[in-house]
DNA sequence: TAGATTGTTAATCGATTAACAATC
DNA sequence: TAGATTGTTAATCGATTAACAATC
């Protein structure tokens, strides 16, 4: 049976879609496994401040969820609170870790050394989180010798030994989209089977590599549909007839729009502070914070 | 009737959850709005390159996405496809454009001007879909003054009179997760309703005001509960009788853990390359890439 | 007309949530 | 014991997907 070449096996980013893989992994689902990292940071801030335990419904106020789910949640990996009494923080970080993989050594290489990379290699939360970054690599010859994070930039040629001799099986790719999928595919080729992509591309892998990506432009253009809603009913709505029009006409309509200037580019709406109280649903995301900074200020 | 307050208004990140906010606006799903982007991204490709129409088949694979999701997405924004024929690429991009709210001007404001906040500075992803950086701000001394993306960065004091001015709606906070609420409780206050957070904290933000998440640790973390996964069936196991046993007993347990040496951290496991093919269901994610890099190698 | 492909339906699946019995 | 809080149930909701009638 061949290796099967797949897009994405997962994916991540906005809210990115929603159930994946059904992580049968001891049957927890994908959506309680992505909020792991939110309880084990609020965890940790507890722990730091030395609290002996928690309720869930305060645990559930500091990682920004609902108290139901967050009991839900824990149930997949156990009964690990007491009843009456709420969690042992120090117990809960303990086991989320195990879960979660953090209690072992996760040697990464990051490729491509731009602000992004250097970025990343300065981040803080990864070397709290079990994460030890192996390797900077770069093809620019101006960039490799010089450093990042204390650590030198070394050349893609060293891709595939650093992989094997370093048992790296995560790699983080930061390189512009076009060279991409040629990184991803040397990545695998050496041994790795999960990657973290920030470069805006799909990337096809062969089953049983994980894929997940962040796109920070996905991110604002949600947050742009959301914000257009609020400035009033779509203020600069461009909307005709044409557009319930049959296909062709629409197809030749929309071509004048864009021969007649770019794509509809118009200034206005940002009439800021549309202080309307949109009654939107909430539901929390996030974390609470005890990791190191992003990047220094 | 008081602004409440509540804590995240919206979420991003990992697989990040999956429904939030109903988003009735006109009813798109908010799992439909977060794959727009990808859609709008694989059709700007194809745009560049002179397609003329595209099949939901073809345009799911350059997506990432299954055929039958892409066409019932599509189904809230209108029926802009033919029959027989498949959707034209340059009205789509018109259409799906407009629906994001990508036709109109949307100035931003980034603060905390480290290599994360150099690194969205200077991502021409945000100009092709938009975005405008109004105004780079920092509050350090010997970084205000300086430049990035040939943009000068400001001081912290500037922020109130640039959001007024600029009529900044939305603001992307890359400074320490200490200084994050307090941007953020400024950027509101001055009148921004969108915040893009990559400071690892939750944000409480008043009703009406959208904040999604990005957290570059949460992915990884993600990463390796998955990894630990395929390196047989967690190989570093410490469970004992003891992680059923009742409460107190447990509690005691895991502090005898801890003393005994960290969080039980090991060695081991990144036996690399486990290359069994792990049957997880697949799923897309991600986009295909037409965007200008993150960062340049 | 015949072939192709959309748009929609309906079934399925997974995630969320309130409520409450179990039990500390 | 009385109060508190977990762990679980069951109802609800939203998202995914295959299948196919509509129609170009």
């Amino acid at each position: 049976m061949a290796i099967g070449r797949s897009p994405q096996s997962s994916s991540q980013t906005p809210d990115q879609g929603a159930a994946r893989r059904p992580s049968r992994a001891r049957g927890i689902p994908e959506a309680t496994v992505a909020r792991l990292p939110l309880y084990l940071r609020a965890l940790t801030a507890l722990s730091e401040r030395s609290v002996p335990t928690v309720s869930s419904e305060e645990l559930a106020a500091a990682a920004g969820v609902n108290s139901a789910k967050l009991r839900k949640d824990f149930s997949y990996l156990g009964s690990y609170g007491t009843r009456g009494v709420g969690y042992d923080v120090e117990y809960l970080v303990y086991q989320i870790s195990r879960e979660l993989g953090l209690t072992q050594d996760w040697p990464v290489v990051i490729v491509g050394i731009g602000n992004l990379g250097h970025a990343l290699a300065n981040y803080g939360g990864f070397a709290s989180r079990g994460f030890r970054v192996a390797a900077l690599l770069d093809a620019d010859p101006n960039v490799v010798g010089g450093s990042a994070a204390g650590l030198p930039v070394r050349h893609m040629d060293e891709l595939e030994s650093i992989v094997e001799s370093q048992h790296v099986s995560i790699g983080v790719i930061t390189t512009p989209p076009g060279a991409a999928q040629q990184v991803c595919d040397r990545l695998v080729e050496a041994g790795v089977t999960s990657i973290l992509n920030f470069a805006p591309t799909v990337l096809t892998v062969p089953d049983g590599v994980d894929v997940r990506k962040v796109d920070l432009s996905i991110e604002l253009q949600i947050l742009a549909f959301h914000e257009q809603r609020k400035a009033g009913e779509e203020p600069d709505r461009t909307e005709s007839v044409l557009d319930r029009a049959p296909g062709p006409v629409r197809a030749a309509a929309a071509k004048l729009r864009r021969a007649a200037g770019g794509n509809g580019k118009g200034r206005g709406t940002a009439e800021t502070a549309a202080k309307d109280q949109a009654e939107q649903g909430k539901s929390g995301k996030g974390g609470d914070g005890d990791l190191p900074a992003v990047m220094p200020a």
